[in-house]
DNA sequence: CTCTCCATGGCACCGAGTGCCAACGCAAAC
DNA sequence: GTTTGCGTTGGCACTCGGTGCCATGGAGAG
């Protein structure tokens, strides 16, 4: 669900000399990741709704006051692989090549993406919460309207035209949510460990879905 | 947003016999509508965050433990016009008589309730509510998930088949959501009336997107 | 050794949300 | 008219989420 094997916090370079995150940032991220990973373990064990912050803050060692320094909240805990993986999203649109087409863009990140994000471990973490608890759920789903902002203004950087009001970037920022989702359903609740097969096969029932109708030989489905 | 002109409360018909909803759930249904107009107008004079309950209590003329009784919290007033959105939309598709193909009925629904939706008073209120704060549009979207499975279910009750794990109703629920999303923000960004020219169009990109990419003599964009 | 910076912890405070109980209104039954 | 019963309401107390403020303590620079 993120690039990085730990949760990113914010801005971690200071100094353009040290890229070594700073033994500072470094010991901020060790922090943070026992946070994160007390919190799931009682989310899991006790339920999402149940568990409260000084549960976690205790079972972590640190203070309550110190949990609210990393996290701004326990839906924000849920919600933080959301928002790398919206990083995760638009850097992997930037990074494609400006041969190709929108729509090959479309089917290449939706695939790496969810390659990348299947191979990490938090994400099935993440997704059993989820499953189980539909606050846990909802904490998530609150900021994918920010993801998907970020992924059409991604997708609005490679058409330079100056078409101001084009909603082609919104139409494929939603697309590439929507078929991302329903890829990391199937993956979860199948066991198949091959996700991109699973994409192929969305995008090939997409295909079905809408272009069948555009053709005026074959009328009917 | 909603099918009613007043906001939905659970149930309606007790008594077979009396289907006029009884003086009893009326007078309820007159409390629930004040406390909303307190509240979304509070929402938009102060901000949504700061609005706190006792003032939409206040203004609504009931006490503040009242105001739980007929909404469970601040964010289930902005999410209740989603969730009646979401029995709009299965009714609209379970109401498509069986001839139609999944795409005609994609495309109606996404056109009827795109009207419904815009003849609402209320729909434009929450809609500019939540433009304007983050926190009121994540209480929308927390809820989104409920709405986008009871469409999918919808959409597997035409698909008869034995088919088990077919994603086609799944793919479909998140392409309708999407759709309607963008058509809608697109209809109150710029202030054209026609909301079906705009999902005409949405739906023209959406078949130009995922389509041109499979003619296999006309390879690039 | 001292000064400073920063992370931490503790405390007080406010708002959200819930359980519980008493009071009120209302309609049917006597 | 009075009584009985039911449903709605309001007030109270309590827990938990979240924030501002300040004191402490440790590590590094002078």
């Amino acid at each position: 669900m993120n690039s990085s094997p730990s949760i990113n916090a914010g801005a971690v370079a200071e100094h353009p000399a040290a890229m070594v995150p700073t033994l500072q940032a470094r010991k901020q991220q060790l922090v943070r990741d026992a946070i994160w990973d007390a919190a799931t373990g009682l989310f899991a064990e006790k339920g999402f709704d149940e568990t409260t912050v000084d549960d976690i803050a205790q079972r972590a060692g640190v203070s309550r006051r110190s949990f609210f320094r990393y996290f701004s909240s326990k839906s924000d805990l849920m919600a933080q692989g959301i928002v790398n993986y919206g990083t995760d999203l638009t850097g992997a649109i930037d990074a494609f090549p400006r041969t190709h087409s929108l729509s090959e863009v479309f089917r290449g990140t939706v695939l790496q993406i969810a390659q990348q994000s299947a191979a990490h471990p938090r994400t099935r973490k993440i997704m059993e919460i989820a499953a189980k608890y539909p606050a846990a759920r909802a904490a998530q789903l609150s900021r994918m309207a920010e993801v998907q902002d970020q992924v059409a203004e991604a997708f609005a950087r490679r058409l330079r035209k100056g078409s101001e009001d084009d909603l082609t970037p919104s139409i494929l920022a939603g697309l590439t949510i929507s078929v991302l989702a329903v890829t990391f359903r199937s993956w979860f609740d199948q066991g198949q460990p091959d996700i991109s097969a699973i994409a192929d096969q969305i995008f090939a029932t997409l295909g079905r879905l809408i272009c069948d109708e555009r053709q005026p030989d074959k009328q009917r489905s």
